[in-house]
DNA sequence: GTTTCACCATAACGAGCGTTACAGTAGGCG
DNA sequence: CGCCTACTGTAACGCTCGTTATGGTGAAAC
């Protein structure tokens, strides 16, 4: 918008702001004061740039949800096989914890469980869920399995538990155990080819 | 304590009212209020039984872990094959839907993201993921699994993405899933009879 | 130079909530 | 009877936190 200023505009620092704290404290437990003073951002200028706290919660996400799904987009874009097409959410997983420093798990899966119903961020949670199973199941029609809706499930199934772990494991260092990104992509990998592609026994 | 009460003493209500609201409706969202009003306690009689409110999540959060811990011993009990018994987390967590209701995911999983370090209910959730990971091992040692310690974490991924899907469903209903405990289980059971046993190819 | 725009700093308001205090009641028990 | 225990009901305190209001700064626009 301005050209003028040196730094980043007031949204700009009040979005990462928002982000770090947001996701490393939870949501409930940071108050707006520890955004504006991280932000160096006035009060009076925050409820001008977002609708509340709500508001700027409901921003967060949706940044969250864009960098996701321009993460994945390009990986997706460097596959050509449709079974690591298929696979690439863990992968785009990888690179969006390597891009974004994430090591504490999901951020809409623990969105899910401080938002209340209708609050304004959770179309954001709504669209992630709908990117992940449209996705995958596009994705494993194209790899021809034998049920996509069933290996999207899987896939899914696989997908959540890497990230619950991760967020298990950040409280609780479970040591010896792993990435579990990494062995989420194995398990997923080893369900398809022995179950997914036609491989009759 | 009291042979008097006609009804439960004021802690049990206390504990069953808070069980219901801090799991539906999340434990920092819900107010001392609530519970006491559904639990038909006056305040002071709730502070003289709990160190406050974080003393009565820890207590909800003993409470839950109890009727886990015991709820898995049942169906331990009436297994003998060992990769029954390996595979009886997710009967466990079937069994304890059953009985309590349960329908929103881990309470656990859920209390991981909304209680600071330091909480007075966290040795609780350490004693779950104790739980989890030490008896997993337990049994596929039992079972003569190749690696032990991976078919345990494998399986622990598996696990926790069930919960994980279950909270997620719960806000988002992902028609025609399935429900996600009986999958993982049929996941962690492929994953053991492809690589777990060893069955060499 | 004046207007305008984006912004900062501080203070104050108001609601919610955890907590405590203060009386008052019903039942078991010596 | 009187004592003790477990409890109720209401009210109030104190603090946090989201929100709003007020005055002021500095730089671009014309």
């Amino acid at each position: 918008m301005t050209p003028t200023a040196a730094s980043r505009t007031a949204r700009e620092r009040l979005l990462t702001a928002a982000g770090e704290l947001f996701y490393e404290s939870g949501i409930a437990a940071t108050g707006v004061d520890a955004v504006l003073q991280r932000a160096g951002v006035s009060p009076a200028t925050m409820y001008a740039h977002f609708a509340g706290k709500d508001g700027l919660v409901a921003a967060y996400l949706e940044d969250r949800y864009s960098a996701w799904h321009a993460t994945w987009d390009d990986v997706l874009a460097e596959l050509d096989d449709p079974v690591d097409r298929l696979l690439s959410v863990f992968d785009a997983v990888d690179r969006y914890r390597q891009r974004e420093g994430n090591r504490r798990g999901c951020a809409f899966l623990a969105a899910a469980t401080e938002l209340p119903p209708g609050h304004p961020g959770q179309p954001w949670l709504a669209a992630d869920s709908l990117l992940l199973t449209g996705r995958l199941r596009e994705l494993a029609v194209a790899a021809g399995v034998d049920d996509p809706d069933e290996a999207a499930a899987t896939l899914l199934l696989c997908y959540d538990g890497a990230l619950a772990r991760s967020a298990r494991e950040w409280t609780t260092p479970d040591l010896g155990a792993g990435d579990p990104v990494r062995r989420a992509r194995d398990v997923a990998a080893a369900w398809l080819t022995s179950r997914g592609t036609g491989a009759p026994a």
